[in-house]
RNA sequence: ACCAGGGUAGCUCAAUGGUGGAGCACAGCAUUCAUAACGCUGCGGUUGUGGGUCCGAUCCCCACCCCUGGUACCA
């Protein structure tokens, strides 16, 4: 048996989640109990990415504590991943002391291999936002846009920077190699087409006034607090005992696979990689990208006020029909839009006409005859389990309502509710072995679905309430 | 601006150098084992625009338009 460790991408924690943390919430989780049906040791690690300036202003204007702001939000997360049938089985917090200590332990690595060194930096902070801008991201006056009229004051202070350009031919042969596989292609490529470019040297560390005295205190610089990618990263090292637990280390990393979005592929296919080869440590072997979702073809954003809060879509339709949506009418590897009426339209067409409504119809003829089925469990499906290898949830899932459509079309040639005796009971060992089979191949989709529909077709076969009612 | 990917039925997406396919939605028929469900039939497209190559292009080439992502310290 061998072990498989997945990560969910450490969210910021400077609001609620929304429907897009919900999307990889649920393709990690499906990665996940694939990996365990297939009989490997496996763990879902996620957490919370605490140590952002932006959580202390968003604390600010909450005017709430940092540290309880942060625990409420982070928990709203943990929630959501519940409702959606996810199971995290580490949830790492960036604020947690052990996590100080691994992200300690990393950068003193680093600095043993010399890879760390001070240097000048130079900015523009604006008073307003209390934050440092690129002279790009400024306007024509060289103001920032939310605050025109106000003049930037140009900053230099001394920071850590970390030697990122020493590992750029290494991270190339990693990439082209595949020894580190970055799915989609596009997205292979994208990062060689960035590193081919040439990378320079990065900041990790902010003076303690800039970084508002919050987050992890560079070793041996109290002045200094590192710079908030340089200790996220290491949660995926930190959450499995990295700089504290050494047997629990060794048994998970490296991680088998990063699942993130596409807005943090650098920094993951990157930066991570440079620092753990500078701080000789084993790399990950595998990163899934997933693009994002829209909401009625706009980008979800604040002031559009069209972002989606999970638990309302979970309230009405259920986090099964919520994870059936997302895995099967998105497109693993391309923006999927979202909205209610889409999600309603698939909720009745796919889930309950198609296999709530032949979970029934089946169901009942068994009961009429009695029928009792043996328990037997069936693995999963050769080919959804290539599509699944794939990461191309939608296209596994189709094979599995191919079925279900298959089974649909066979029982109205066969009319069952016309035979009798043997030819009956023939009929339906069949049909329940089919359905069987559907469940069994559902199993890491909707697992809450796949365990009531086994419970329902093992033993004496009965009637039960309806999986997904219709909705009007 | 440059680089990458994409623009095909109302929607989501397949496909191929040789008379454009599926699912959903919609309409009709039929039917009851089932959740006004299932099944069958039908409606629906000068395949982004303009050129070119070819006997023939949606698929190849050129130009243009539009969308998405990337182009460093910003999910």
């Amino acid at each position: 048996m061998s072990k498989f460790y997945i990560t969910n991408a450490i969210p910021y924690v400077n609001a609620k989640p929304h429907i897009g943390h919900a999307l990889e919430f649920i393709q990690s989780d499906v990665i996940a109990r694939f990996h365990r049906l297939l009989g490997d040791k496996t763990i879902l690690l996620c957490g919370g990415d605490e140590n952002a300036i932006k959580n202390v202003q968003a604390a600010e204007k909450a005017e709430q504590p940092i540290q309880e702001f942060i625990d409420e939000n982070t928990q709203l997360f943990s929630e959501v991943a519940k409702n959606l049938h996810v199971q995290f089985d580490v949830f790492q917090k960036g604020s947690d002391e052990k996590h100080h200590l691994a992200s300690q332990k990393l950068w003193k690595l680093c600095d043993k291999n010399s890879d760390i060194y001070k240097k000048s930096y130079t900015g523009f902070y604006c008073v307003g936002c209390e934050q440092f801008y690129e002279k790009e991201e400024l306007d024509k006056a060289g103001e920032c846009f939310e605050h025109p009229g106000r003049k930037l004051d140009e900053v230099s202070e001394e920071n850590y920077f970390f030697k990122l350009s020493h590992y750029t031919d290494q991270i190339i042969k990693l990439i082209e190699s595949d020894e580190l596989k970055i799915v989609p292609i596009v997205r292979k490529n994208e990062a060689l087409a960035f590193l081919k470019r040439g990378l320079k040297d990065i900041s990790i560390s902010r003076s303690n006034e800039r970084a508002k005295n919050w987050g992890v205190s560079v070793p041996g610089d109290e002045t200094q607090k590192m710079y908030v990618w340089f200790d996220a990263l290491n949660i995926y090292q930190s959450g499995v005992g990295f700089g504290f637990d050494e047997n629990q280390y060794n048994a998970w990393w490296p991680a088998d696979i990063h699942v993130i979005g596409k807005g943090i592929l650098r920094f993951h296919a990157i930066y991570w990689i440079a620092f753990l080869l500078s701080a000789k440590l084993a790399l990950p072997k595998s990163i899934f990208v997933h693009e994002y979702i829209t909401v009625n073809g706009q980008k979800m954003s604040k002031t559009l006020g069209n972002v989606i809060d999970p638990n309302e879509l979970i309230s009405t339709y259920g986090a099964e029909a919520l994870r059936y949506f997302m895995l099967a009418k998105l497109s693993p590897f391309s923006d999927g839009d979202f909205s209610e009426s889409k999600l309603k339209e698939t909720y009745n067409s796919d889930l309950a006409n198609g296999l709530g409504n032949l979970i029934a119809r089946i169901a009942k003829l068994c009961e009429k005859v009695a029928l009792n089925i043996q328990p037997i469990s069936q693995p999963l499906d050769e080919a959804v389990v290539t599509k699944l290898n794939e990461y191309k949830f939608n296209e596994a899932l189709n094979i599995v309502w191919d079925k279900i459509s298959r089974l649909d079309k066979h029982i109205n040639e066969k009319k069952p509710w016309t035979l009798e005796g043997d030819d009956l009971n023939t009929f339906l060992q069949e049909a329940s072995t089919d359905i069987i089979s559907i469940a069994s191949n559902l199993q890491p989709f909707l697992p809450e679905t796949a365990e009531k529909i086994l419970t329902q077709f093992s033993g004496s076969i009965k009637s039960a309430p309806s999986l997904f009612p219709r909705i009007q």
